[in-house]
RNA sequence: GCUCGAAUGGUGGAAUGGUAGACACGAGGGACUUAAAAUCCCUUGGCCAUUGCGGCUGUGCGGGUUCGAGUCCCGCUUCGAGCACCA
């Protein structure tokens, strides 16, 4: 019998799907184990060999963790909402329902084909109305609380509102938008709409005016994190800066958690170090500047509080309140040109263009701790966003406000000894303070750390600043003017927001007849017939972004045909949070910021039971493509060769890979794949046609896409299983290459060929010999560690060095070949699973156990050690294993002794490692 | 600019501070075959010697620690990733 990979493949498919197999249900007597892929987004161009490389991985381990005892839960399902789908509907006018749902479908034919072991009964999609009805119901408890800085954590508005009747915001520490005071009159005085716009103020899920980032190709704002270098990661269209009503999560009440909880979860240390710098915490002090002339206090935000009497004039961000407040009547005028010719100008023109630029006040402010008088300017270079808008300028020690200072000739007063500030600023944080004296505080002679110390100490204590930490991260903005989301479970009852009650939940979305904004400009949801709730109240026109979906989708894997909850209590404190998670890096700073704070909220709130959701994770590389190119010499239809075309003035063109072989283009086929290649001519480099090659990211639009399929189709899906992961460490990012795919499908006939001559079994019940015993303990060994660390490229190695070993020795014993199986059986379930009922198994392979290895039979009965002389000379001793540290260095001594260049020379140490390497020192 | 990571044969990549290059691909040679495919065996970092055993050199560059460094420390170079007028 030959290895028949598709007629095994498919019979083990069904047999598993018959017998649900990988069908997991609670059971209080096993320990939990979840392992979890980031669920794709079903995109029109099908999987490719990249995604299974995660899935590969994580579908390894659970099997792994199964065969220990562990009772595995692995689920799949489907990021469903996003834009591609929603681009496709405006463009075809099919409902994108649709596309998703024959997306979905041609992804799980593809994941069929490889064997995963998912428990398919708990697929989920985020589209689907049983899952997003959760999705809505977060939304609206985010919306029902606040975030307490006292108790630090989420709390129900109530408790505000409580402290509002009573003594207006005097009590209040919380986490909100901007510093609000009122007392309890003023509150009470107030009527629904303004109290619905102050609680506004402090809610979790609140609508506020906030710049956000507007792309107009779009038609809707999108979230920091979906944009990079001025232009939206999905598309690449502009992004200008624009100040809208949204709705937001107040994510930012969470920074210092989110910075905390990192300490607690095996993540790479990379990983961790992306969101730290997300979240940005920096320490510093918060001052307050008298203006001069006026009771206006100008406060501040410095991490250098040691730079103080360095300060030569301040600086306000153009969006400052403190702009109209201190103006002189004189400068006004260019006050206000200035501003307005940078308001045109959108994010990425400020950033393009880099110059210096602002403008005088016209007022002056006096320095706290020196008493000086300086000036006080506007420029663009802060941001009004971040701190309090306004900075204390110190050109000698920060490079920005130098640049300032030299183009508007301020003066620069150096505070460090020996920082040459001729040329350019000294921004490090070391070296000795100087200049830095006034009556009442000193600094001169301490060091920079010393001297922020001090400096905090005395602002505190004199009452004109505090210490203040600082976060980068910004809230979430939480609306999207588009059609293919969650609708909001929200109307607007005489213009306030009010939320759905959970029976009303799911709120559907409706159907619409163009998935476009409205002639007025509203979204498309605006396009919806009876779009107001039954009393006649109008519903929320925005849809939730892609990350709604997919912040708490692991909790409903735990539960998901559970109608009255998210989860189950009882569910959640099983299977807790997710012990190991598997994606791509990509997320780091959106979806694993996200989640990460949904199910802080969520924990907070009582709902669930971890306060981290991800334990562990590992992030795969990704699998790039490997493009080619063809060559149009400009406005012709003639195409050189790709060392011939540094001729001519060409065009690179991508090429289909399908039609390049090596590096030869299959030119005819070249000619029938586009109707404008038809009449296309070439010039050849003999005889041939030479491609150029880049390693790109694998996508449709580059032509280097390589479908999994097609490596199932010819080699199997084990073989993908094992090339995959045999590529190289899991982590790392690699190119697409079938190179060595030879290799791994040599290995598992060989395989089959150790079990099979002809049609006859070969495997029997004689004795394991030694030899096989020792070949098979050290691979249970190597692979039990390996999985462990996610080594699987190594363990394959091993078990291709097992199986030569256990052939060379001409093994046929069933007790050592029915362990080789099982140990192989998460990385090639399905030849596995064959041979194991070849071999007279009755149950599947996935519920025998793991084998645990024996140090008895790997045990050595002598050691092989290298001894050298100062590395010049070595050769071989054989001593006995478990000789005593002594004996080994008398053998060693006395082989040294034998050897002829020792002459001359007296030994003057040996150092033996057992079992290892044994070093003498000569003199 | 700041932060993190990486650099090893023709290629993908192995190496708790202990014989660098496991395993695989590719390449070369051979066996089987009328022939090809498949399969099997040998060689394969470089240089030198191959009528000897072998020798020298070698993990991006320069130093250091150590009996011993691909691995640890210091200083660079290059590449990749993240953040970025964040005060």
């Amino acid at each position: 019998m030959e290895y028949n990979h598709r007629e095994i493949e498919s019979r083990w498919h069904e047999y598993w799907k018959e017998h649900g197999t990988y069908k997991v249900v609670e059971d209080k007597r096993k320990p939990k184990y979840y392992v979890l892929d980031m669920f794709p987004y079903p995109s029109g161009a099908g999987l490719h060999v990249g995604h299974p490389l995660g899935y590969i991985a994580s579908d390894i381990y659970s099997r792994y963790k199964r065969l220990k005892g562990f009772n595995v839960l692995h689920p799949m399902g489907y990021d469903a909402y996003g834009l591609p789908a929603e681009q496709y509907a405006i463009q075809t006018g099919q409902h994108p329902e649709v596309t998703t749902r024959v997306n979905i479908a041609r992804y799980r034919s593809q994941l069929d084909k490889i064997g995963f072991c998912y428990d398919w009964s708990r697929e989920l999609k985020t589209c689907d109305p049983e899952f997003y009805k959760w999705t809505q119901w977060a939304f609206i408890e985010m919306f029902n609380h606040y975030y307490d800085n006292e108790s630090d954590k989420a709390e129900p508005i109530e408790k505000l509102i409580a402290k509002l009747e009573k003594s207006g915001t005097a009590e209040i520490k919380a986490a909100c938008t901007k510093n609000i005071n009122i007392t309890a009159e003023e509150w009470k005085s107030m009527d629904d709409k303004a109290k619905s716009d102050l609680l506004m103020n402090y809610r979790l899920a609140y609508l506020g005016n906030t710049m956000v980032n507007w792309c107009p190709e779009l038609g809707t704002v999108l979230a920091n994190d979906e944009v990079s270098e001025g232009v939206s990661l999905r598309g690449g269209y502009p992004v200008e800066q624009k100040l809208m009503y949204q709705w937001c999560l107040r994510v930012s009440a969470y920074a210092q958690r989110l910075l905390d909880g990192l300490n607690e979860i095996d993540w790479t240390e990379s990983l961790k170090e992306t969101q730290r710098n997300w979240i940005g915490r920096s320490e510093g002090a918060e001052m307050r500047f008298k203006i001069d002339g006026s009771d206006v206090e100008m406060e501040i935000f410095t991490t250098r509080a040691d730079t103080v009497f360095g300060v030569t004039f301040m600086v306000l961000a153009p969006e400052s309140k403190y702009v109209n407040m201190i103006t002189t009547e004189e400068c006004k005028k260019d006050v206000e040109d200035y501003i307005a010719s940078i308001k045109h100008k959108t994010e990425r023109e400020r950033m393009i263009e880099k110059k210096v630029s602002g403008v005088f006040t016209g007022a002056y402010a006096i320095n706290p701790l020196s008493g000086k008088k300086i000036p006080v300017w506007v420029s663009d270079y802060v941001l009004a966003g971040y701190g309090t808008g306004a900075i204390m300028a110190v050109p000698a020690h920060d490079s920005r406000d130098y640049a300032f200072a030299r183009h508007f000739d301020l003066p620069i007063i150096p505070l460090i000894e020996g920082a040459d500030v001729s040329e350019q600023s000294f921004d490090a944080k070391e070296g000795i303070m100087t200049n830095s004296a006034s009556e009442e505080l000193n600094l001169n002679g301490m060091t920079v750390k010393e001297a922020i110390a001090a400096t905090k100490v005395f602002i505190e204590k004199k009452g004109i600043g505090k210490v203040k930490v600082n976060y980068r991260l910004r809230d979430a903005i939480f609306s999207r003017q588009r059609y293919w989301g969650e609708p909001f479970p929200v109307y607007y009852k005489d213009g306030i927001p009010t939320m759905m009650k959970l029976e009303d939940l799911p709120l559907l979305l409706p159907e619409v007849d163009k998935y476009l904004p409205t002639e007025t400009g509203e979204p498309p949801l605006g396009r919806a017939k009876n779009w107001k709730t039954a009393e006649g109240y109008p519903i929320e026109l925005n849809t939730m972004p892609g990350f709604a979906g997919s912040s708490a989708y692991y909790l409903r894997y735990m539960d998901p045909h559970n109608n009255d909850a998210l989860v189950s209590k009882e569910a959640d404190e099983y299977w807790r949070n997710v012990d190991l998670y598997i994606g791509g890096t990509e997320h780091a700073t959106g979806h694993l910021i996200y989640s990460r704070y949904w199910n802080k909220f969520l924990y907070d709130i009582g709902y669930v039971c971890e306060s981290e959701p991800f334990k562990k994770l590992i992030n795969q590389g990704m699998i790039q493509g490997f493009s080619s190119f063809v060559y149009r010499i400009k406005n012709t239809n003639t195409f050189v060769s790709y060392n011939l075309k540094g001729e001519y003035d060409t065009t690179e063109i991508h090429v289909d890979i399908n039609l390049v072989d090596g590096d030869i283009l299959d030119t005819e086929g070249f000619k029938a794949w586009r109707p404008d290649f038809h009449d296309a001519e070439f010039i050849l480099e003999d005889g041939k046609y030479i491609v150029g090659h880049a390693v790109e990211k694998m996508s449709k639009s580059m032509f280097n896409v390589v479908n999994p399929d097609d490596i199932v189709e010819k080699y199997g899906a084990d073989t993908l299983r094992l090339y995959e992961m045999f590529l190289g460490p899991l982590e790392q990012s690699k190119p697409w290459d079938v190179k060595g795919i030879d290799g791994v499908n040599r290995y598992l006939k060989k395989l089959w060929g150790l079990f099979y001559k002809g049609d006859e079994l070969q495997i029997n019940d004689a004795e394991a010999t030694p030899e096989a015993l020792k070949s098979l303990h050290k691979l249970i060994k190597k692979v039990t560690g390996d999985i462990e660390t996610f080594s699987y490229n190594t363990a394959i190695s091993a078990f291709m060095i097992s199986l030569n070993e256990l052939s060379q020795q001409k093994c046929t014993s069933r007790s050592i070949m029915e362990k080789y199986l099982i140990v192989l059986a998460p990385f090639a379930p399905h030849i596995t699973e064959e041979l194991w009922h070849a071999i007279g198994n009755e149950s599947t392979i996935c519920d025998a156990q793991w084998p645990e290895y024996n140090e008895e039979y790997l045990k050595e009965s002598t050691v092989k050690m290298a001894v050298s002389f100062n590395g010049k000379a070595r050769y071989t001793i054989e001593v006995a294993a478990d000789a005593p540290n002594e004996e080994v260095e008398k053998a060693a001594l006395e082989n040294a002794g034998a050897a002829k260049w020792t002459e001359g020379k007296t030994i003057k140490k040996v150092i033996v490692v057992p079992g290892k390497i044994v070093n003498i020192v000569v003199q």
